[in-house]
DNA sequence: TGTACATCAGTGAACGCGCGTTCACTGATGTAC
DNA sequence: TGTACATCAGTGAACGCGCGTTCACTGATGTAC
């Protein structure tokens, strides 16, 4: 994730940080050749065009972010232990690479309507956990989706306030406050 | 907020629902006139300029938010009546006027490295109602902004979740499980 | 070693398009006498 | 009541601009003989 070789790893990166830092629609195509050294028509020697330059940033992310979380879902020894796992797997990817969460942070909603419901989509597999262990009776029983939402909107939010510079700490150095937020809304 | 009557009016309101829709950056001027079924050059009759006419959207609906949220910090009766009353003027809001709600939610990450951090800002106001309580011993020491952040992504994720379609009740209808959830993380 | 050729990332110039915006004009409505 | 005029929301045509994208071309590099 840290070293870049290839020019179309560095296209992605210098296209991902300006599009955090001006929108994705304030970035032209010129703009990205500019941030790497080159001219407009020489992106299209690795990217068929803007879309599938945006769409490779964001779905193989989004992708693997989910298949990350679905391994931590799988973790066995209780709900409580599988929670656990999910904020540190994410709390990690924030650590390991900022840059590409505040892009999937800042970009969901331009892309999240033409994501399919799947099975790694990261919401469903937290509702599902959260779901399952109501069933079991590991936590209070209530509405799965409601306090997987709570779940998710601590870590996202917390992001946020990191994205905003209201906080001083990434994700990485508060891990374990989240993980236990989260666990008081599950008790 | 019901009725609207002027012209001016109907634009903004078409435009709200245009850009929660397609995003801010997808619909043109021209996109806004057809929906009002007027022509774009009419619309500068009402607003100076495009930004303007956004800035509109955003801006005072923010600041009427921001406002309303003040007030309800500055209830009387300790932290949890306080808590109580923040979670339900923004359920309020979500539940009186769906559509301005989903705007802000939506277009927020492009405006709020514009907005100071003011006084009657939205997220400063839960901080600091938080921090209080910590120093009054009303409620666990810890990182305040964290807490903060925790009440925020609980509320706004499960709008999210409305917004795309996973959960099916406004926040209107789960305003208690939503202050209980918000309750728990400061207890 | 020298020459001819293939490869291919990168470029300059140009394209058509939709954008935000301007401006002279229209045409309905209200007012003055 | 009839006529002349002011007002003003709305319009058609046009503008300059920056966008994504195409394409013939360049020029450095590697390979074959």
């Amino acid at each position: 994730m840290l070293e870049h070789f290839g020019p179309k790893d560095r296209i992605k990166r210098e296209a991902m940080r300006l599009f955090v830092e001006h929108g994705v629609d304030a970035v032209s195509m010129r703009d990205i050749a500019d941030a790497v050294g080159m001219k407009a028509p020489s992106l299209y020697a690795h990217f068929r065009s803007r879309e599938e330059l945006i769409g490779e940033l964001f779905f193989a992310s989004y992708a693997e972010y989910g298949r990350q979380l679905g391994q931590a879902a799988g973790c066995v020894g209780g709900f409580r232990r599988q929670l656990d796992a999910m904020v540190r797997v994410i709390c990690a990817l924030h650590a390991e690479d900022e840059l590409l969460f505040n892009f999937l942070l800042l970009t969901q909603h331009g892309f999240l309507r033409r994501i399919p419901v799947a099975d790694h989509n990261p919401v469903e597999i937290i509702c599902r956990s959260v779901a399952a262990a109501m069933a079991a009776g590991e936590i209070p029983t209530g509405n799965a989706t409601l306090v997987a939402g709570a779940i998710i909107g601590i870590i996202v939010q917390t992001a946020t306030l990191k994205l905003y510079g209201r906080l001083d700490l990434g994700l990485g150095e508060v891990t374990d406050e989240i993980a236990a937020l989260c666990l008081k809304v599950v008790s």
